[in-house]
DNA sequence: ACACAATAGTTATAGTATAACATATCAGTT
DNA sequence: AACTGATATGTTATACTATAACTATTGTGT
């Protein structure tokens, strides 16, 4: 069995961001949220890099993809609706936002950083989230959100730069 | 037995402060590095609060504490040292730094953060350590640091406003 | 077409952090 | 005490991240 993770892994990320695009499209009208135009874009783009995005490089992507103006608040406001349809993350280290694989379900934002290549691979622990409540909990303190961010070497970065050389 | 945490309960703080600065200053001299003036006091206004601290509102705490000229650099660069030494952390998601309570062993970075109040305290759970490190382990994944942040509300602010009114 | 709400554009500015270089201080040596 | 190299701090400018406030446009239901 490989416990490998998808963004670690080789796979086709064509058909993985048209994946994720087409649950957005589905979610967003179950919800009645409008996933304009811009939204779209702005979350294609995201999902296009499997690398935390941010927002200033997200508006020199926006610029070369079309002659239309892109200020700041613009890719902040598509990113603040995102964040609030739980289709991205924000990882905070980083300042920068990443395409949520789940969105359809609530859950944690718990994240591995490669800091050699920059890429980031969402997990779902039942262990991790069950033992934050329990530490939580026993600190009489109510969790309403959690975010969890691991720096470290992916595999691929692990096997170009072992330790014993 | 109670379980609440310190920065949660009520506590001589000063008392806390100097024994901070206490350990500070013993651990410095241990590791032959330089706790000046200047880095000593960025650290006592950091620990006079239990709220994590922004860079420039430190600015502003050191300019009204003397008449000395105080850039952003100069405190960043202090900022840097105490990092270093682990003697505060940096809470990523208020850009903001606190006083590790710990800095003696090294550890991760894991605290319970209060959206009412604004406290913060750190937590040491053993359990949520090995998790996080199994978690990342089955996705071959190499831990460097952590940061684990977990938002909600603290005992007090959960009692001054429950749910159920 | 009309009216209201939601989205996006626009301008300015607030908040966070660092680069690059000049000056001052410290510790060890002569 | 003066010399020297390393460390720390001061200084100026600027880069990066994010939001406030207001205007214009677009969408939806009547």
């Amino acid at each position: 069995m490989d416990n490998t993770p998808l963004a670690f892994s080789a796979h086709n990320h064509q058909h993985c961001v048209s994946d994720a695009l087409q649950a957005a499209v589905n979610l967003c009208a179950e919800r009645g949220a409008r996933l304009t135009p811009l939204r779209k874009q702005v979350l294609e783009l995201i999902w296009q890099s499997h690398k935390p995005l941010g927002a200033y490089a997200l508006i020199d992507l926006l610029a070369a993809e079309s002659t239309r103006q892109v200020a700041p608040p613009t890719v902040y406001r598509a990113l603040d609706f995102l964040l609030e349809q739980k289709l991205i993350h924000r990882i905070g280290a980083l300042n920068a936002f990443i395409g949520c694989p789940h969105p359809d379900h609530s859950h944690a934002s718990h994240f591995l950083l490669c800091d050699e290549c920059g890429r980031a691979e969402e997990i779902h622990s039942k262990t991790v989230s069950d033992s934050i409540q329990q530490a939580a909990g026993e600190a009489g303190f109510a969790v309403v959100s959690q975010s969890l961010e691991v720096f470290g070497l992916c595999p691929d970065c692990r096997a170009d730069a072992p330790s014993h050389e």
